[in-house]
DNA sequence: TCGATCGGGTGATGGCCATCACATAAATCG
DNA sequence: CGATTTATGTGATGGCCATCACCCGATCGA
């Protein structure tokens, strides 16, 4: 199996996966740049002017109220393709993208990836793939902060993913690297509450914690606080 | 200009912009079905199998917790383009779509869009389009619920929605033909809260409604309170 | 025409959680 | 190492809203 550009791994996502002439095209007309821990790759509301290949790093992606209420969509990682939808729609950036942890990202420009898309069929495949991918988190976010009626059902909801996506890679813990803060933007909650939720939790021995590590202990309790 | 294969109008839609031989390709491979009001094009859950377009009629698309809590993301209408994520990825349906009046429908199982994709330019241009279109969908419905702190405001900014919506079309009224049930259900809230706060909206003369007509007397006011 | 159903309006109540305030712990940095 | 910032924990309080209960009017179907 081909690696990917610039993963230096098989990644798994859309873009990992092109074929020789795709991935030439890419490798020639994108820019490899590295982003500081704290800095943003683009900016909600800023005219949309290229892609952004996720190399390696953490990426949040985000949105915010004018008041500052912030809304996190997702982590982006190795493999993620951010702004595609911008790029498309030739319109503004509708989030911003902010490096975590310290990124090195492909940029690709609109005009180049345009040009890309139309000659090679594998790169518009790879563009609806990552689009599908964007509607996906969208809608998993709208789904979660929608249909739990509590906050509390949604701080459950959110672990139980996570708890997901931990058994799907074999994993019996979840390493939560977030703060509380982060944790309270992405389930429309406050500070106090995650705090207060993820107390509970403990003293009810339904999680437990040491440190960054987290293990459900009882999974069907936070199905029924959930309830969704 | 050609007109859309069905609609029988310039529609605005992305598959109603196809050249000759997509156009042809569509029309020979897709079935027009007729749906009554209530009737299911696909419920959350199914297989996916075809994408449906929507001729004429208007479309609830939803999902729905386990308790019964219903998240309507979107109202589609002449143009729009259901099941085309769970299509690509050949997975289940993400959510149910559900006529809300007699509807016509051309039905395009997912085996000939994936041939229509791979041969013609514009459809698979088009096919991404619908997708950035669902994701705007699942983006601002996250947002709607996610950055107002409260019900009220989450009403405010839906209203609001509706206005820039209604302006675009050069229009001072909004019509409003859904139930406080189903507003309750764009809003995470509840029927009661719904009635509650466009009460108190009425009282504050801050909109005014004759029947389905709703007309927003002070903007600032609903910006006021959902912030966002 | 008359139930039956549905949409809408309203009161009472109680719990949850947002907000404010402050205290501690941990980490970062000079 | 001290000092400052960041992350977390916790109490008190009050308001909003979910829930339950009921009523009324309109619409619909037989």
């Amino acid at each position: 199996m081909s690696k990917c550009l610039s993963c230096s791994q098989a990644g798994k996502g859309a873009f990992c996966k092109f074929g020789p002439q795709s991935r030439a095209f890419l490798q020639s007309n994108s820019l490899k740049t590295d982003y500081v821990r704290g800095s943003s790759l683009f900016r909600e509301g800023d005219r949309s002017n290229a892609i952004f290949l996720v190399c390696s790093g953490k990426v949040k992606v985000s949105a915010t109220s004018r008041e500052g209420r912030v809304m996190i969509l997702r982590i982006a990682q190795a493999g993620d393709v951010l702004g595609m939808s911008a790029a498309l729609t030739q319109g503004d950036y509708e989030v911003t993208a902010e490096a975590l942890e310290p990124c090195s990202v492909l940029v690709l420009p609109t005009k180049h990836l345009m040009t890309m898309l139309q000659n090679f069929g594998d790169a518009s495949l790879a563009a609806a793939n990552v689009l599908a991918e964007d509607y996906r988190a969208a809608f998993d976010e709208a789904r979660l902060i929608s249909l739990p009626s509590s906050p509390a059902g949604r701080v459950a909801r959110l672990i139980l993913d996570w708890a997901q996506d931990a058994k799907s890679r074999s994993n019996t813990f979840i390493t939560m690297s977030m703060t509380h803060e982060e944790l309270a933007s992405m389930t429309a909650t406050t500070r106090e509450t995650i705090t207060r939720t993820l107390g509970r939790l403990r003293k009810d021995k339904i999680i437990e914690t040491h440190g960054v590590v987290l293990k459900v202990l009882q999974p069907q309790a936070l199905e029924r606080l959930c309830a969704c």
